[in-house]
DNA sequence: TTAGTAAAAGACCTTTTTATCTTTTATTAT
DNA sequence: ATAATAAAAGATAAAAAGGTCTTTTACTAA
């Protein structure tokens, strides 16, 4: 549904907004540490998250990432369709290709509430406010050990 | 969630429980082609779950592919263990880890109603009940858009 | 018993995804 | 200025997923 890539990008995007601020960049390195996510990956995703303007970065000593209140505005599905090139929590969750209402695949009725769901979530809140939601709720951005293998 | 392998394997599966029998076995050729799935691949597909015994094969003239009484009950999760290996379904949206009601990721309490619904269907319908239900509400089981439908 | 059929087996190929490494560029504190 | 720092850029590599092809084996009907 969701790529790694597009995981990874997800949580350090929320992890960014927790903890840095233009007054505290942070480094790709303390973040991959931190939510256990391969660096040389994240430095990539995160240029890629520069470019179109979802974070912010700076070069040299006390540079880093951080987001810019315009940063804060963006959305989940903003990452997602960047890192995706589309958004596949919308694909049919049994590959067909037209699947709807009229067209159902056998799960249709069970899967489409659920992606109403979250998908309103990804696509309503902002980062920042699903950021300082998760702050709230003391919800875990650690891949911890993530499974490599599989 | 889940690979196109295991998508291929429960499409096809359904489509056996509802066309296939013993009088009447199915090539891979004609159920390929029925749901769009390529042959090769699907012939492979085919031969793992034969070998676990979730669908079942003679060779030669008039031979191909059927459920016995007994493939019948097996049921949708013991398809997707067997082609993914394991239950990516259960997976942590999100990727992490340990995901639970104690260390949830971001969207845990909105994904878990969904597993549990999804999981449930998957693990407690049999084959042959989720293929009769499948025909009774006119599901779809082809991959693409052209309506193969009788 | 033989010709034709269809699955089984296994080798192989391609693309995508995930991940790493090295060099360059921008920034800043001294 | 210069040395240290940290991201940008780009080349490369490893692994997984998806897909194809050829040969062998089993079965059946004529």
């Amino acid at each position: 549904m969701l790529s790694r890539a597009s995981k990874y990008a997800i949580l350090s995007t929320l992890y960014l907004a927790e903890h840095a601020s233009k007054e505290k960049k942070m480094s790709v390195k303390s973040i991959a540490n931190s939510i256990n996510v391969p660096s040389p990956f994240l430095a990539k995703l995160f240029q890629q998250l520069v470019k179109c303007n979802i974070i912010s970065s700076t070069k040299g000593p006390n540079g880093g990432f951080f987001l810019t209140e315009d940063n804060e505005k963006k959305t989940v599905i903003d990452i997602i369709e960047e890192i995706d090139g589309t958004n596949k929590i919308d694909d049919c969750f049994l590959g067909l290709a037209k699947c709807d209402g009229n067209n159902p695949c056998p799960v249709h009725f069970i899967v489409e509430p659920f992606k109403k769901k979250i998908f309103g979530k990804f696509r309503d809140q902002t980062i920042k406010e699903f950021a300082n939601e998760v702050e709230a709720q003391g919800s875990v951005l650690f891949l911890s050990g993530l499974d490599k293998k599989k």
